[in-house]
DNA sequence: ATGAATCTGACAGGTTGATTACAAATCTGT
DNA sequence: ACAGATTTGTAATCAACCTGTCAGATTCAT
């Protein structure tokens, strides 16, 4: 077990300069699912509000101003459409993602068609979760949030999927592009391991493995190795932190 | 730091020195649909109108001049190509988005004879709605030109369903035309197979399937094969890829 | 100095994607 | 509606190369 209560002061305490907070509301009843997502998102780097059912969801896409909501079709009380419609109803315009049972194809055509943006078949894997849910609020937000993450003179490009450092092309892998790309979006804050599996990795830290720190050390031979300004830090006892020294 | 992003954005939306206010119409038969359109059309900045069926839609079109038509195919009374015949037939020059069902593939291709200037499968996502609303704002009326999707020596005729490369025709059939003018369409992305599994197929990726690799290898065979440059390209553990290299 | 934390290099199993063949589904002309 | 042709999906195989593990070296804080 790490600093769990450290960190989360330590992320609190920092606010990124260039990318601004997101909120976004989930609206699912099933507890395990919707306790899940919320602490996906969360540590995402999203802002999230959980509601337990469709009411409140509605209530609260209504209060707040979210910039996504997550929706799941089957709710007790109000359904997923109902909840939709009442929202669109109250002229709110924010972006929303169904998430529809395996079977249920019709309700998906049902969704779109009522304004749903894009839809989600359970059971899915996190990371995909996250792609769509990046997907959409960058859609929302247009010039808003940029698809170039970048650090010093290092640049990662989210839809063309490379990486550039001193204007010279770096060839990544698929989890050193994830890795890379954590750093990136919470770039000054000391990220855990814990944290950095959670989202890197589907795991929910086997403590006694070094996958990270290999992980990080392949990352750093790509990225830092042959500069003088290394971006790749460690705070012994605590994680990782990629940040531009003298900052 | 939310608010004050908010701020700017709606007075960004606002006060557009430079662009003038465009105005669409709308003719869907479908009220929640019309209405979803209606509402986040108007909320983009764009001035709307919306027609219910194709008599009312034909009359508008002749009357108020607009620059963008958004056309359902399916309407009670007069079908959407007959009102994009009549408008064209009196002489009016604006450019019309489609609007078809999913495998209605001859649909499109009337539509796009028929002078529309490119078309939207529904179910669609109203952010992808959105995107070629203003392409086709912005480019205005273009009739052969709007229609035809380059990369590098290919090129895809949309309205004659016709790939060329090197000035080499090439017989492609609906799903690899499909899946390249996704490609083109979204040139330089690097697609996740989920997403082309969405867009392309009907399907929501049972990760136990590789009929994208296959359907990708078909495409590549009539289209990369005997190229010394390539352009679609595997990256491996995201998904495809088509850009010109040394781009 | 000492123990814990982290780094390092090598290796092997596992995953990914290319390729091929074949079966199922769809289209076509009669 | 039927038979043949074409298109499309499935499955098996193979090669490339990720990626997790581990053991030993190294660094760090006390």
């Amino acid at each position: 077990m790490r600093a769990a209560i450290r960190c989360e002061l330590w992320q609190d305490a920092c606010i990124h300069p260039d990318v601004p907070t997101m909120k976004i509301l989930i609206v699912e009843d099933e507890p395990k699912t919707g306790d899940y997502l919320k602490q996906g998102l969360t540590e995402a780097g999203f802002v999230t509000d959980l509601a337990r059912d469709g009411w409140e969801g509605l209530e609260l896409a209504k209060a707040g101003h979210y910039d996504l909501m997550i929706l799941d079709v089957m709710l007790p009380g109000l359904n997923g459409w109902q909840v939709l419609e009442g929202v669109r109803r109250g002229g709110i315009e924010m972006p929303v993602l169904f998430l529809t049972a395996r079977d249920q194809v019709e309700d998906r055509v049902k969704g779109l068609e009522l304004g749903a943006d894009d839809y989600l078949v359970k059971p899915f894997a996190f990371a995909e979760l996250l792609a769509r849910v990046r997907s959409l609020v960058r859609r929302g937000h247009a010039s808003l949030e940029s698809t170039v993450l970048k650090a010093a003179d290092l640049e990662l490009d989210l839809l063309r999927r490379r990486a550039m450092r001193a204007g010279h092309k770096i060839e990544l892998t698929a989890k050193e592009f994830a890795l890379l790309e954590l750093f990136l979006r919470r770039q000054g804050e000391v990220l855990p391991r814990s944290l950095i599996a959670s989202q890197v990795w589907d795991m929910n830290f086997d403590s006694d493995t070094n996958v990270i720190d290999v992980a990080v050390r392949r990352l750093r031979l790509k990225i830092d190795n042959e500069h003088e300004i290394k971006l790749i830090h460690t705070v012994r006892g605590m994680g990782y932190v990629l940040e531009v020294s003298g900052q």
